[in-house]
DNA sequence: TCTGGGGTCCTAGGACCC
DNA sequence: TCTGGGGTCCTAGGACCC
């Protein structure tokens, strides 16, 4: 291992071996989506605190995006309603009732993104990766400003709405410049740079480490920055005292990490799934039962299946429990991928009758269907484009 | 914090095969 | 009949993300 570290880097030193380039790895998020979304179709909102997701009247769900005019007094997304209510009464709730011109708008920025670079990768609806390291380096002199100004000129002449750019020599570092500098801002952090950006940021602010590896890091090892991690110097050591996660801190810490895209056409899911939490009544005015419930559920993920020629492989029946709020998760899964509407049905009752025995009369808080483990696609596939056109 | 919905990825044990 | 080691798949659960 010494021996080829050491071969490396003689290797660059010899002239015939180019200089090496900058990785320059973008993050693309835009601000406040839903609700940008929003103001944008209902000028009169812009300026207000727009809360997208839950309802006032029956103060249910939880916040999926705020404007900043609500954050300001301390509402975030998913947090309950009520709470967010508490804080900020006089906002406006929407529901997320216009998810169609959402998929529309985010697959329109999706595919001017794309357009840019085939190193791309939509991370979710509002956010995506684009490595652009050859044409910065190529064409702008290894200084990555020029494009991000232009991205976010293109998307908001287009689409009217706003994003912010965090740019880093892995992903993980630019998504956390992202949220440096946002709403509307651009954040370069060059790799000599990284160690004074990280030093002051609590642990938490990295992609990966949620509350239950924040507790454990603060409760086991009195850790709450990032510099305190980095008092640490070599690999080795972080591996040694924090495990698993020493090897992504270092990672992070040195400015390596990933800048490889698994670009995603739509064939990237990995899993469809539709889910509903038991409160109210069916549409028929009947009380929810699992029973009723699910036929629904399947029709559903059916739809999506079919509508993606998607053949799953695996059917899972996922049960939050009422008190614990634990999920129970039972799955069955087949030797050939199939698109059998009438395999999924079958097998999420008998997963059904499984549960009912191992926990009699424990009530459910939930129920959720999904399908996975997808066969091979097959060779007319569609294109990316038809992805970002798919609802 | 009394908590929605749709996802991804990782881990770990067990079965089964060579 | 006791014995490995390695690889892969399945199942279940957990953490995390937007």
């Amino acid at each position: 291992m010494v021996a080829i570290v050491a071969f490396l880097q003689k290797s660059q030193n010899q002239a015939k071996v180019p200089k090496k380039e900058r990785n320059f790895l973008f993050h693309v998020d835009l601000d406040c989506f839903f609700a940008a979304v929003e103001i944008r179709e209902q000028p009169s909102l812009k300026g207000l605190p727009i809360i997208v997701g839950g309802d006032k009247e029956s103060k249910r769900g939880v916040v999926t995006t705020c404007t900043y005019e609500a954050r300001r007094f301390g509402v975030h997304s998913g947090m309950s309603i009520v709470d967010a209510l508490k804080l900020c009464p006089e906002s406006i709730c929407l529901p997320r009732g216009n998810y169609l011109l959402y998929r529309e708008v985010s697959d329109s920025v999706m595919s001017i993104l794309s357009t840019y670079t085939d190193e791309f990768r939509c991370a979710s609806i509002d956010e995506a990766y684009l490595n652009l390291t050859k044409i910065i380096n190529k064409e702008f002199n290894g200084n990555p400003i020029p494009i991000a100004e232009e991205i976010k000129k293109e998307i908001f002449e287009i689409e009217g709405i706003t994003c912010s750019i965090g740019i880093g020599s892995n992903t993980t570092i630019a998504k956390m410049a992202t949220s440096q500098n946002k709403p509307n801002g651009i954040t370069y952090i060059p790799k000599e740079h990284i160690k004074e950006f990280l030093k002051p940021l609590p642990v938490r602010r990295i992609s990966g480490i949620g509350p239950k590896s924040a507790e454990r890091l603060q409760k086991n090892h009195g850790v709450e920055t990032i510099g305190q991690i980095m008092k640490l110097e070599t690999e080795y050591e972080m591996i040694r005292k924090y495990g698993s996660l020493g090897k992504f801190f270092y990672r992070i810490i040195s400015g390596e990490g990933r800048t490889k895209l698994k670009t995603n056409d739509y064939y990237g899911a990995q899993s469809i799934s539709k889910g509903r939490t038991f409160y109210g009544y069916l549409e028929d005015g009947e009380p929810i039962t699992a029973e009723k419930l699910l036929p629904k559920l399947i029709d559903q993920v059916h739809e999506r299946l079919t509508k993606k020629s998607f053949r799953f492989k695996t059917v899972t029946l996922e049960i939050k429990l009422q008190n614990s709020f634990k999920n129970i998760n039972k799955s069955r899964s087949f030797l050939a991928a199939n698109d059998d509407k009438e395999r999924i049905n079958s097998t999420v009752f008998e997963l059904l009758e499984e549960f009912r025995n191992t926990h009699k009369d424990e009530p459910i808080r939930k129920v959720a269907v999904r399908v996975s483990n997808f066969g091979k696609k097959d060779s007319n596939q569609k294109s990316i484009t038809d992805f970002f056109s798919e609802k």
